[in-house]
DNA sequence: ATAGTGTGTATATGATATATATACGGTATG
DNA sequence: CATACCGTATATATATCATATACACACTAT
């Protein structure tokens, strides 16, 4: 038997508020955007992933619609589900510009707040290195 | 007959997936942290409030129920509801630090996501001016 | 004192989101 | 063609978000 998603490691937080579908769907966006998961690579099935995490079907299945949904997969009824990334680095960056987009809005909410240039440039010194 | 939380101006973004008393809850703390409300100063009633957002009481009272069980407010049955802010700048010092913590995560995630300090530094120049 | 009007409070109710159990249908392969 | 994997569909449970409406408390002007 063919290993299924072998190189998935997900860990769920049971007591977040997070949706557990929500984190799933998370945890296999990010195995694509660090490649870990290449183009038409097999996902474990609703099954085992259910298993695996402690959930039922149902959770691990509507994580992978959504996921469908927003095209990072495609199943294929009585076989299985696969990752479908074209071209990894476009995602990459779409993604990035996406989250600079969110974070003109959360440094409007932080300046708002009184919060000073210094403190945030000596917060990302501390987080990305001199 | 005594002017109500004259000052409060709350709009509601009904089509936001954040919560109606979410959204109330914040609008009310970000009067208070602006110093627009004051110590005991009167909160619109959980009716007038209601009826000027478009909104159940019921959803009025819960953003109340939640700012007083986080000590902003408290409420005198019959009288009305009021502002508790003993020591402004200690509240406004305290969110700020609490803000700066949520902002190390968030930067964490930004650099595992691949962007780099200068699109960051750049986009708080963009924002906090030079 | 009491009626009236303004407060907050309590109960019953519904829609939607999250998560489940279980029975069903598709696909490959010995 | 049996079997052992896949995904699919139906019925169901519980929590969250929001509502309507009837009730109780507090001030104030008769």
């Amino acid at each position: 038997m063919e290993e299924r998603g072998g190189q998935m490691k997900i860990t769920l937080d049971y007591s977040s508020p997070m949706p557990m579908y929500e984190q799933i769907k998370e945890a296999i966006k990010q195995n694509i955007y660090k490649g870990y998961l290449e183009n038409n690579d097999p996902l474990p099935s609703i099954r085992q992933l259910a298993k695996e995490l402690n959930v039922s079907m149902i959770t691990t299945k509507r994580a992978y619609i959504d996921l469908e949904h927003e095209g990072f997969i495609y199943t294929m009824s009585g076989r299985g589900t696969f990752v479908k990334i074209q071209d990894l680095s476009k995602a990459v960056y779409d993604r990035q510009q996406k989250l600079l987009e969110e974070c003109k809005d959360y440094f409007v909410i932080l300046k708002e707040a009184g919060l000073k240039k210094e403190q945030l440039t000596e917060l990302i010194k501390e987080i990305f290195g001199e």
